[in-house]
DNA sequence: GAGTTTGAAACT
DNA sequence: CAGTTTCAAACTC
């Protein structure tokens, strides 16, 4: 099923990627990053890819091109890729990261179209990535099966970017060996790996096409996804060998490679296909969303059956997967929801990437995550190669989140994206997150993006690839921090290239399960272009849909603008400018917006970090956002009362605050009067409610040795904070991984991160806990956000400081940060230490400034830094923005745009304030040197829980200590 | 699907 | 900065 479609994909898109020759020229790339232009070209491609386009959460702000620009100098990668906005490309994001973003981005543009040719041709193509991961895979396969490499399984359309390709000994090898080795670079290998690959792959897939709708036709409910999958799934194994790429790359990428390689093998393969079968099957029984959301998995699945016709190392692959689940079951039961996760999102666990891996059958746990359904957004990683691990990376936190993005992820809630990625570690990991959001969103968070967004996922980029892939981010701050994160984070050998999944190519096909397709899609596939409900205004996605009719698309009327998104197909826009085509307008249009208001692409939900996460799942776990998450400008309703979808506050299921002007507030989220209290008083609450949780919470913080965990210190806004927050960690330490790793992709991802951390670690139905977890997850988040609302600079700093490397400013915060840590306790850190390795990147991106935080949180060390920045300026996430507008890092940030709404952070700094406006602030830093400090540079995600917890238990210990 | 309501964005 | 207009989403029928 799924191996036809992507297999067809491929060809096409092999037939299209022409353009590979430029990219394979370094100064192509170098140009590329530099221009956030070309990126965008690539975008569209990317939009072409239905799933590939999702980023909308990390697109947060997606900005002047002068902004990126500048981003790009600093990180040319990531900002290539950011630009380039085609998250699409998981693979080439995931390359990107390892090697050069911007040939990835463009190799993923030239696919994108031929992709989108393919899916609309409906015929079993593979996808273009899919072809380039057919290569690869085919190459591996040949290694493995030297002879039996045959054209057909060259089409297979796992083609997997092995970032170690090099790794692979074989002649067949070499060819990927060439991407691989590039893969460094990635922009000029993949490209001309990709075209070969891709050519072979349509030969093949002619051939093919029938084994691969044979293979289809055995999963006819993931059919659709599984085309995508072969993509996802294949995306990452950059490390194997051939041979050993059978045995350990279980990915379903390697799977469908090696089945490709050797139909003999099918009968084995057969076998196993049948067992994927089954448990396709019994997740998409589940649910419809579940189908989409398991779909992917499935589709991985699936692909790896009928990519495994081969059979043989699938068995093998099989029983790791069985393996893996069981580990994950052990390691993280909570994961398992995961698994399911919706979007798998095969991610390479950069080392370096503290996310904190589960490893999850992917297979069965898919399953059973599927089965879960939970909005969460918990990232799985399907092991694309083994069993799927599922991985939850933390991701960056920081993630402005665009309303889009929110509306993605509760809109898309159910919708998964799957990313896969490569592990440097080796394995390939899928990550399979439903939100990503995001997050990061295609939309968001969208584009989920999110995405993400993340995205921002973990390391990896997510680029979120809309599932329509219709969506691209413009390269906003969200998506390159989220590649820089990535970077950062992959710096190791794992190519994290997200390929993600063609989820997008088969957008059509996913009739059932749409999102499938894209598992990181948040834009869904589904290229319903009218915005047929207020759910239906989401891609499947999570991506908005726009419908305007006047403004082109190049104003804040349009959601996909104000996304920094480019408009996709399912968009009903009319005279749409917001397009690849038009990208020169759209960055001109957008600065002249941003001229303005620096902040009009912030994220436009900030959180606090103080607030609890009562509100951020709600029971159904319908928003994901934080609770403490509020709108930077806040509502001015009037006769909604706030409690419908016209409150932007409501819409992103976020409380009102003071700065709302809303008359007659009664947002279930949170009334805005309450807002300041509630802060406080949600700790409090919840922490009371929440005993259970709490007494989880301290178990685990027990065992991590968090000791300062304290709900108390949780009620207390100023100490409480950092208390709670590393009170949540340690409770949420999976989940904070999670959505740290998950959503970083962007500033939806945050919300996708939430998501996916709920569903994960506590099936018990405290959303409270999961909320709180969530919260915790925010109030990283919002940190790494703060740093970079507080400033450019800071965000510089901090992120460096993450990185440990930064800016004077930072390394001067670092060691205070660090001091801090150790003394407070610096447990959360550890977890934000983690998204860190991910974040700086993110941080600069994020602008979500959570106001609470500074209030809460840590107004001082923020103060110390930025004691110039004004508390809301840090709220403006769009430290970037502010870059790129010139602004002044403190007065510009929040003055010119936010001014005028930002009104907010001022209050939440009054309110904050009567705890501490400066101690929010310090709060914040504080935390975020704590978690610098603690951050054990880049604990390998597996590890990195442990270590988190370890270094939680230190900092705690010496906080207890105190 | 058309029309109305609503509130944000844009404009003056 | 305030008021008005424009716009598109959300909502209703």
């Amino acid at each position: 099923m799924d191996s036809p479609e992507p297999s067809s994909k491929t060809a096409t898109i092999n037939s299209t990627i022409n353009p590979t020759h430029a990219e394979d020229s370094p100064v192509f790339s170098y140009i590329s990053n530099l221009s956030p232009i070309q990126p965008v070209k690539a975008a569209p491609v990317v939009q072409g890819f239905p799933g590939l386009n999702s980023p909308p959460l990390l697109f947060t702000s997606p900005r002047v091109s002068a902004h990126s620009r500048l981003r790009r100098s600093q990180f040319p990668q990531l900002s290539s890729e950011v630009f380039s906005g085609k998250n699409e490309d998981n693979n080439n994001a995931i390359t990107d990261s390892d090697g050069n973003g911007a040939s990835v981005s463009q190799l993923r543009s030239e696919l994108s179209p031929s992709v989108q040719k393919v899916s609309d041709n409906n015929i079993s193509v593979p996808d273009e990535s899919g072809s380039l991961i057919r290569c690869v895979d085919e190459f591996l396969v040949d290694v493995s099966n030297s002879e039996s490499a045959n054209p057909s399984n060259s089409t297979n359309p796992s083609p997997k970017v092995a970032d170690n390709i090099p790794q692979s000994p074989n002649s067949a090898a070499e060819s990927v060996a060439d991407f691989a080795s590039k893969d460094a670079r990635k922009d000029e290998i993949p490209k001309d790996a990709a075209r070969v690959v891709v050519e072979q792959a349509e030969e093949e897939n002619k051939g093919k096409s029938s084994s691969d709708q044979k293979d289809n036709g055995i999963y006819n409910t993931s059919t659709d996804s599984d085309l995508p999958s072969p993509d996802l799934c294949t995306k990452i194994e950059p490390d194997l060998p051939a041979d050993n790429s059978l045995h350990y790359h279980c990915s379903d990428r390697q799977m469908a490679q090696l089945s490709r390689a050797d139909h003999a093998m099918l009968d084995e393969a057969s076998d196993i296909q049948t067992e994927l079968l089954e448990n396709a099957h019994d997740c998409r029984n589940d649910n419809d969303k579940i189908n989409s959301m398991s779909s992917a998995p499935d589709e991985c699945i699936m692909q790896h059956d009928s990519q495994t016709k081969a059979g043989q190392h699938q068995s093998g692959i099989r029983r790791r997967c069985l393996q893996f689940e069981d580990a994950q079951r052990k390691i993280s039961p909570t994961s398992v929801g995961l698994q399911n996760a919706s979007d798998v999102v095969s991610c390479s666990i950069p080392p370096v990437s503290p996310a904190v891996i589960e490893v999850i059958a992917s297979g069965s746990s898919n399953r059973s995550s599927t089965a879960s359904s939970r909005p969460s957004t918990q990232l799985t990683s399907s092991s694309d190669n083994f069993g799927s691990f599922a991985v939850k990376v933390p991701k960056p936190s920081g993630i402005g989140l665009h309303l889009n993005s929110i509306a993605m992820q509760a809109g898309s809630r159910g919708s998964r994206a799957t990313v896969s990625v490569k592990s440097a570690e080796r394995g390939n990991l899928s990550i399979s997150g439903k939100k990503l959001m995001s997050m990061m969103s295609c939309h968001p968070s969208e584009n989920l993006k999110s995405c993400s967004i993340s995205s921002n996922v973990v390391g990896s980029h997510l680029t979120i690839g809309d599932n329509d892939g219709e969506h691209e981010s413009y390269g906003t701050n969200a998506e390159s921090a989220a590649s820089l994160h990535l970077n950062a984070a992959k710096p190791l050998n794992n190519t994290v290239l997200l390929k993600p999944t063609e989820h997008t190519i088969s957008h059509k096909r996913k009739s059932s399960s749409e999102y499938i397709d894209s598992p990181m899609n948040y834009n869904q596939s589904s290229p319903k272009k009218k915005r047929k409900k207020p759910s239906d205004a989401y891609d499947g996605d999570g991506c908005k849909r726009c419908n305007c009719k006047k403004s082109k698309c190049l104003k804040l009327y349009c959601d996909c603008f104000a996304a920094g998104i480019y408009c996709a197909g399912s968009c009903a826009c009319q005279g749409c400018f917001n397009r690849l085509e038009y990208e020169d307008t759209v960055n001109d249009v957008r600065q002249q917006i941003q001229s303005r208001n620096p902040l009009a692409f912030c994220p436009k939900i900030v959180q606090h970090p103080t607030d609890s996460p009562a509100s951020i799942l709600g029971a159904e776990g319908a928003s994901f956002t934080p609770p403490s998450a509020r709108h930077k400008r806040g509502c001015s309703c009037k006769k909604s009362m706030c409690l419908k979808k016209y409150c932007e506050c409501y819409q992103a299921n976020v409380g009102c605050s003071s700065g709302c002007r809303c008359e007659g507030c009664k947002n279930v989220y949170g009334l805005k009067e309450e807002y300041g209290k509630d802060l406080v008083k949600k700790h409090c609450i919840t922490e009371r409610l929440e005993k259970p949780v709490e007494e989880k919470v301290e178990m685990v913080t027990a065992t991590s040795g968090l000791l300062q965990i304290d709900p108390r210190n949780q009620c207390n806004l100023t100490p409480p904070t950092p208390s709670f927050q590393c009170s949540n960690r340690g409770k949420n330490a999976s989940k904070s991984w999670f959505t740290s790793g998950r959503y970083l992709s962007s500033p939806e991802s945050g919300q996708a991160i939430y998501g996916l951390s709920p569903a994960s670690p506590t099936s018990s139905k405290n959303h409270d806990i999961d909320q709180e977890t969530t919260g915790d997850i925010m109030d990283l988040v919002t940190f790494d956000q703060e740093f970079n609302y507080g400033n450019a600079k800071l965000a510089n700093e901090f992120s460096p400081g993450f990185h440990v490397t930064g800016n004077t400013d930072d390394l001067l915060a670092l060691p205070k940060s660090q001091d801090l840590a150790s003394n407070t306790g610096g447990q959360l850190i550890p977890q934000t230490v983690h998204f860190q390795s991910t974040w700086p990147l993110s941080w600069r991106d994020s602008p979500i400034t959570p106001m609470n935080q500074f209030d809460g949180s840590g107004m001082n060390a923020l103060e110390l830094l930025n004691s110039d920045k004004k508390p809301y300026a840090m709220e403006d996430d769009t430290p970037e923005i502010l870059k790129d507008s010139s602004m002044p890092q403190t007065g510009v940030k929040v003055s010119s745009p936010n001014k005028k709404r930002i009104s907010p952070p001022n209050r939440h700094l009054n309110e904050l304030g009567s705890s501490s406006s400066g101690g929010g602030l310090k709060t914040g830093r504080k935390f975020i040197l704590r978690a610098v400090p603690s951050f054990p540079p880049l604990t390998p995600c597996i590890d990195s829980k442990d270590v988190a917890t370890h270094s939680v238990d230190n900092s705690q210990k010496g906080s207890s200590g105190k």
